[in-house]
DNA sequence: CGCCTGTGCCGCAAAGCCGCCGCAATGACG
DNA sequence: CGTCATTGCGGCGGCTTTGCGGCACAGGCG
């Protein structure tokens, strides 16, 4: 199935052929006349990307793309008429993620759209992948680089935070202090196995300062550590 | 049959959205404008996770989040504004598995959406653990080098460890002292034999201390040991 | 240029583990 | 029943692993 995207001028002309252009190459093209039906629209039948014309009756592309952002993160790209640079670096403050100046290719437009979907997509993909830890009274926010024990914020470095986080991301199982080593920096980097020992001293009395009775980083003797939930 | 999703937000044009988006996906989805009526409507109809706004007129998704987390442990997902983190902080501690900040892309509130559905029944499923060893009251997991009696943990030692999982991963099989050595350390260690004696010694003692019933380790005098189940 | 933080490692002391010894208990067998 | 082989068990000396204080060095920052 098509990607979805929105399309939205005030002249029937473009419409038509930028749709017909898009429609030819894949994508699955909602038209729309101006703003506030585009807005309307949009609520039902959401889209991956939006194509706008910034000069429009009733509400204009900047208004529209104001509302939108509102709510979703939407890619956008502005359609601007030549003679108004003016608008085109407010559309881009604005938020917008690309513009191309009328008259434009086709081809260009397409070019655009590809590769704003495709960095919207690699975002989403950094921001998707880790998430939310928490094993009872601890909680670990990756990517704010946030850890707190019992409510308060711990403050970790980033080592201490990378072992930590791989100690209680699967909580009760073993992990020897090479495992450790690679979560913590990548594989293929040598150090000293007892440097883990000194950043678990570490972690155990940052989190101890707050609360003497934690001790759910686990030592097995000849194996290594587990962090019991 | 999709996956029952709730979704509670107060602002109309997020709710016909998102649940398009999500619809599409093959969610099935329960939409609510306010904590009240989302709590009436859940009890009388469940779901697997709810999608929350943090803000909401007469009960907000604080309030609601700990009303349904009293009587289920329902995954939650905040939304929230950019502008206020100190929520955010908040809504993790009472227990959301995760939150996404407005304004978001749809694309990513179905990622997280799978993570925590993923995450979630991999709990449940008490994260397929392919290397048990269960033996009446005996059980052994050695990726979290766990053994437990009768419920109890009985704290084993790497050495007690593979020897009693040599035995107990083969019950009823007499094994002599030389497989139990191999089996403990690599083959070609060379020991006295008497130190398997030793061993199993110790292992007897440790299950003991918690049950003196004990004796499913059995002595086969001349030939070596095997495990009763 | 000094201060500060993060980090890797060293060295010592404590704790844990292990192999073996010696003696008592048990089993095998004539 | 006597004798020898095998096993159970307490214990001990020594080795390994870990905890922890601390030091030196590097990089960031004013």
């Amino acid at each position: 199935m098509g990607t979805r995207i929105a399309l939205v001028d005030d002249d029937q002309n473009i419409l038509t052929s930028v749709s017909m252009t898009l429609e030819s190459e894949g994508f699955e093209v909602d038209c729309y006349h101006d703003g506030e039906t585009a807005l309307r629209g949009l609520a039902r039948r959401p889209v991956e990307l939006a194509v706008l014309d910034i000069k429009m009756p009733r509400m204009d592309g900047m208004e529209l793309l104001q509302k939108l952002r509102g709510t979703s993160s939407l890619p956008v790209i502005f359609l601007t008429s030549k003679d108004d640079e003016l608008d085109e670096a407010l559309g881009l403050g604005m938020g917008a993620d690309d513009y191309i100046t009328k008259p434009f290719s086709q081809r260009l437009l397409i070019a655009r759209i590809r590769a704003v979907l495709r960095r919207a997509s690699q975002d989403e993909m950094d921001m998707a992948a880790p998430n939310i830890i928490r094993q009872g009274e601890l909680l670990m926010d990756p990517d704010r680089h946030l850890c707190s024990w019992k409510g308060e914020e711990v403050k970790l470095t980033v080592t201490e935070f990378l072992i930590l986080q791989a100690l209680a991301s699967r909580p009760g199982m073993v992990k020897n202090r090479d495992q450790l080593m690679d979560a913590a920096y990548g594989e293929s980097v040598f150090l000293d196995d007892r440097t883990i020992d000194s950043h678990i001293k570490r972690l155990r009395r940052k989190i101890k300062v707050q609360d003497s009775s934690f001790d759910n980083i686990e030592t097995l003797y000849g194996i290594g550590y587990k962090y019991r939930a």
